[in-house]
This record gives C-alpha cells, structure tokens and sequence, in this order.
RNA sequence: GGCCCGUUGGUCAAGCGGUUAAGACAUCGGCCUCUCACGCCGGUAACACGAGUUCAACUCUCGUACGGGUCACCA
C-alpha cells in the first residue's frame, strides 16, 4: 500500500492557467495537505506543438499567486524527478519490454495504411473501429524476423478478451467497463517514445501518487489504467474524478473561445484567495452554510465527499460577490495596496489616500472597476444640466443654481480644507437655508463630478478634489446653469 | 453510432425513504441614506419525464428525453 498520501498536478505548459484546471489542481492540494502528505508538480511537456515560451515560469507563478505551493517539482527537485517529462522519456520503454516478456504487450508491426483498412472496414460495417489483435499471435521467428529487417513497431498492450473490469471512484463511485470493449493501447509509439497514457501511469507509479485527481473525461479510460497497474502488479492509486467547469450547459470553459484564465480574473481585479475561494465551491460544497474559507481553513473543512458529480457553470456574478466579501474583510491598507494599480490608471491627482478607502472599500466589487467609477477625479466630464434635475431629492436647475452660488462661496472662505471643516461648513449652510441634505449636496455632487452615481458624496468628493479644483468645478457649473 | 457518466429554483448547491425541499449568488420589494453602492429586513423561484419497488420516493430500480465525456502511433 501507499505508505503516504502523494498527489500531483500535472499541466502542459500552454500558457496561461485555465480554471478547470486550477481547480484540479486546488482539490489535488487540499487532499494532499488535509492527509500531511506531498503535493508534487510535475510539467507535462512532451506535446512540443503546444509549447509556449515562458509557459512554465506561468505555471509557478500562478500556483503560487493560489497559494498552492508544491512540495516537489521541476524548480524544487525532490526524490522522485525529474519532473519534467520531456526529461524522462528514457524511462519507459523499458518498462513496456517487460511487460512484453511477461506476455502481457506484445510488439505489433502494422503499418498505417493496414490499420487505416480495417478501420474503415469497420466503420463500413458499423462496427466501433478497433484494433484487431492481428500481430497478437506473432510467433517467436516471426518477431525476430522482422526486427532482424529493422521493421518499425509500436508495444501494445494485451487486453482480456472477456470479463468486466470496475473500479471505485471516490466522486462517482463504481464504474465498470466491458473488456471487450478496451482496444490494445499502443504504449510505445514507434518512435520509441511512451504514448501519454502509459508515461502517466508509468510517472505516477514511480513518483508513488496515491491519489489521481484528474478531468472526469478520464472517467472511462481509467479501467485501462488499471489494467496497466495490475499488469505490473502495482498499488492502485485511488481516483478523483472531477466534472468539468463549464461556460454554460453545453460548453467548456475554454481559453479558445474568449473564456477568463486565472491570470484574466487576476487583471480584472479579482483576488487570487477570491477565486480560489469561489472555484473551491465550483463543484465542491463544506458541510455547513459557511461559503468564505481561507486556504488554511479549506485544508481543514475540505472532503472528497463534498465533491459534486455533475459539471458546473462559471458564474462570475458570484466570483464578483466573494471577491467583495474579500474586499470589505481587508485592512485599509492591504486594501490601498492592492488598489493603487488600479488607482493610477484612473488618475493622477494627488488625493487623500485615507478617504479614498473610506469611501471605496465598502463598494467595491473588483478593482477594475475603479478605473471607470473614478475617472472624473483626472478631468470633470462634459455633462448635461439635466443632471442637476432630481426628483428624489427635489432638486431643480433654477434651485441648483442659487444653491451652487452660496456652496461656492462657502467653500471659498473654508481655509483648511479637511472633510471636518467641509463638513461643518456646508452643513452650517443647509441648517441656514433650512431644506434638506440633499438639496444642497446633490447640485454639490454633481458640479463636482459630473456624474449622476459617484463613490462618497459631495462632501468626500470636495475635499478629495482639494479647494482650487472644486472652486473651478462649481463655477463651471455655475456657467453651465446661468 | 457503441460504451461510460450526469440531470434539485436563472446559477452554485444541501438533501442519502417520511423535511414547511436548506443556504449562497442573481432577481424583486422595503428600510437606511447627500447619489449609486454597502448594510439590514422580506418576497418570487426547483426535484427533467414515464413506469415500477414501498405504507411512503428528490432519495432505490428500469426505461425515455436532454446534456457531457470517450472511442488516435494527441496530450
């Protein structure tokens, strides 16, 4: 038996992170850390076509912006490397030889055009195409023969002919697949390099995984798996078959097709421990009501029995409300600093840093949106006096005007220019006028900002925008209305 | 098409034979309020369908429909 729980996360190196499989990789950390075992990275990079540039080092980098740290892997090293495949390719055609001498493969020598016949042969009778086991019963001369003429072959595995063989996933539970419906998978190619099937289960055995968390669409190849296993009469490991995440009811959350990465979320100013949250509950649901957990308390709360069979859509509104729950649990200044790029490219008015969190970290949902929630801070916006024009506050361009003129000398005489003094100063004039708040703040906000919605109201917006700018503005407005 | 798997409100989902079928997001209404938002309170909304089994079925079985996956010298 396994004498530690190992799990392993196994991407290509595409380029970006997909978020299926970060939550793949999510739940392979969770088991590994909830049992005190290792979480090993292991880069499967033997598809050179897909290879990208700087693929790898994003790979690190989004792992460990997750927080998913590795206990071995490629940059770390361990026991069991290399961890990279490309580097391992030596390794397993030994392994299929000697499945070869214990009869269980057997070297098969037809060449494309052969199998293209009999595939098409099959299809024709509407039969489901599959191997026909012709270089199965190759006798010993036969064999040497053609490797005495150099004659290219690939290793297949020797499939039962009869029987069921099942399994017991610990997310769906007992699968069983007729042998007679399993092909004899070509382990070696004829290049002499391991087909993708058998170098996993070769890797995995070696690197002594306990527990496989993968894509579901490996559901039904799994029993093939285990016949390899049992062929070489290892330890199983157990699976964890995870359904897809999915775009909407019929479609995969892919990349191709304009889908958010994990880096795309990240840019729209999601937090990676909100998105990591949120995918943790994307076919996953705790025991309680509880919904916010921190990666530790994950570790603690997380159970593969939790774990839902049935693919689930990607709902960013819901990201969305976890990353503001996210958001409104940080420290001002955790906030600010996750902010600030955001901030810059918004403006560049130098403002009071300390009302600008007061007035934005109850109200933000992700920290792209500032960028257009904030842009009238660089330059007041053109806009149309209908905006002076409130029903709810009872406000009218004439009223805005004679209310604008007394705000404006107000401010004028205000000296030095916190919200305290800004406060006291135009409230002073509403008590003086003798109407409502928002009589005066309305017209206020609005010259100020030129917008109909604002994060703070006239008074943060004043002092934020200091004396000479909000002078200018309420003149202008003054202008606009007169 | 064969095989494997799935199906509870718009979305994520709890539920393991007897429940008023949770909760969250979204949505709608109200309160709060110098706007919007936040926050608080409340509402609408679901067991795909059809047969069984059972005193009783969202829960078990079998079909049907719909959806997904898989059938490579790709990974």
């Amino acid at each position: 038996m396994f004498k530690k729980v190992r799990t392993r996360f196994a991407p290509s190196p595409t380029g970006y992170m997909h978020i299926g499989n970060l939550r793949t990789a999510l739940y392979a950390f969770l088991i590994a850390r909830k049992n005190k075992g290792d979480f090993i990275l292991r880069i499967e990079d033997t598809d050179c076509k897909r290879k990208v540039e700087g693929a790898e080092d994003l790979i690190y980098k989004s792992l460990k912006e997750a927080g998913l740290f590795w206990d071995e892997g490629p940059d770390l090293g361990g026991n069991y490397g290399p961890y990279v495949q490309s580097q391992r390719m030596h390794l397993f055609k030994d392994y299929a030889l000697k499945l070869v001498e214990a009869k269980k493969a057997y070297r098969c020598f037809c060449n494309k055009e052969r199998l293209d016949r009999i595939k098409n042969l099959q299809m024709a009778a509407k039969e489901p195409p599959k191997y026909d086991g012709h270089c199965k019963h190759l006798t010993e001369e036969e064999i040497n023969e053609k490797l005495k003429n150099n004659e290219p072959y690939v290793i297949r595995q020797r499939m039962p002919q009869i029987g069921v063989t099942e399994f017991c996933d610990e997310v769906f539970g007992k699968v069983s697949v007729k042998n007679s419906e399993l092909e004899d998978q070509i382990l070696i190619k004829s290049d002499g390099m391991p087909t993708y099937n058998f170098a996993n289960v070769i890797d995995d055995h070696l690197m002594e995984i306990s527990h496989v968390v993968r894509g579901s669409e490996y559901l039904s190849s799994t029993p093939k798996y285990n016949l390899l296993y049992e062929a070489f009469s290892w330890d199983i490991p157990k699976y964890i078959h995870c359904s897809p995440v999915m775009k909407n009811k019929t479609q995969k959350l892919s990349k191709r097709h304009g889908d958010e990465t994990f880096e795309d979320l990240l840019n729209l100013g999601y937090l990676p421990q909100a998105v990591v949250n949120y995918i943790a509950l994307l076919g996953w649901s705790p025991k309680g009501e509880r919904e916010i957990f921190s990666l530790d308390e994950l570790i603690d709360v997380f159970d593969v029995s939790g774990i839902c069979k049935s693919p689930a859509i990607f709902d960013i509104k819901k990201l969305a409300a976890i990353n503001a729950k996210y958001i409104r649990n940080m420290s001002d200044e955790e906030f600010l600093k996750r902010a600030t790029p955001f901030l810059n490219k918004a403006f560049s008015r130098d403002v009071d840093e300390k009302i600008l969190v007061e007035i934005l970290k109850q109200r933000t949902e992700n920290f792209k949106d500032l960028e257009e929630q904030l842009d009238f801070i660089e330059k007041l916006p053109s806009y149309d006096t209908d905006l002076f024009v409130s029903k709810k506050m009872k406000t009218t361009k004439e009223g805005s005007l004679e209310v604008l003129k007394k705000v404006l000398e107000v401010v004028k005489n205000i000296k030095d220019f916190s919200l305290n003094s800004v406060h006291d100063a135009v409230c002073s004039l509403v008590e003086e006028l003798g109407v409502k708040n928002g009589v005066v703040f309305w017209p206020l906000r609005v010259a100020l900002s030129g917008k109909q919605f604002t994060p703070g109201g006239g008074l943060e917006l004043c002092v934020l925008l200091g004396r000479e700018e909000s002078i200018s503005r309420l003149e202008k407005a003054i202008e606009k209305l007169s």
